[in-house]
DNA sequence: TCCCCCTTTTACAAACCTTTTACAAATCGA
DNA sequence: TCGATTTGTAAAAGGTTTGTAAAAGGGGGA
């Protein structure tokens, strides 16, 4: 079961929620405070869409209409950090949130199409 | 039993209301925010004509009496979204709205029948 | 206090979504 | 069948949201 792992992991990206520690395949990453929880946050819930209002609300604290950018900078700066796979990770929802989607290897038959099977990842938040 | 599903599903078709997320074979379908509201709307109320009054109102905000094309113009773009059932799931009601037709294979028989049988779907908001 | 690093803001570009417009096609009643 | 109405479709217009780079702001430690 999923129980216990508390953390992300895949096949290129780990994410330990107890050591706050991220890896991207086995190299540490490094991320600032907000820059962590933003990630921990998306990956907590990974599959889910994150309204805007939610990180902005449990991130920053922030009260709902807050105006800002500060989240779309942050999330600039930690798919950065996280190459290779800069746009594999986090996906925007236009108008809504973000999602945080697990690595799925293209399939090498439909190109733009994805493997179909087992998740491949598991994030359990202990 | 299908309580607890909280989507629809059928044998092409699935769509999470939980992730607002739509797959047609296996493959993640991307649709707009309105888009999305759209078809879950008529798949929540599948084998039910929802008049245009409802559609503009519950999608749209909009009140009744209000003149628009943008709902025929969404309807066209989910349908193309659903390719290759591009035809298959909406159904154009005329005069009074749309119907969200569940996937029925196509009886080998007579063409332009549908084989009947048990329902193959399932819809469930939870 | 100064410096460094992190965060936030600013400003503009780019991408995206929605609505309108205009005309073609389809449907229905007379 | 004709005419009026409704829907399909493509394309453009309009408006909003997000991406991005750079500068400004702020807090903690040396």
């Amino acid at each position: 079961m999923l129980l216990g792992l508390n953390g992300y992991e895949d096949t290129h990206l780990n994410i330990s929620f107890a050591r706050r520690q991220v890896e991207v395949d086995g190299a540490l990453v490094t991320l600032t405070r907000k820059e962590y929880e933003l990630l921990a946050l998306l990956a907590q819930n990974a599959g889910e869409i994150v309204p805007r209002d939610a990180l902005l609300r449990q991130v920053w604290g922030y009260s709902e209409g807050v105006r800002t950018r500060t989240l779309d900078v942050h999330i600039r700066r930690v798919r950065k950090k996280l190459a290779p796979f800069t746009d594999q990770y986090i996906e925007t929802i236009f108008g809504v949130g973000y999602r945080f989607q697990p690595y799925r290897q293209r399939s090498a038959v439909g190109s733009g199409e994805w493997a179909v099977g087992s998740p491949g990842w598991a994030v359990a938040t202990g």
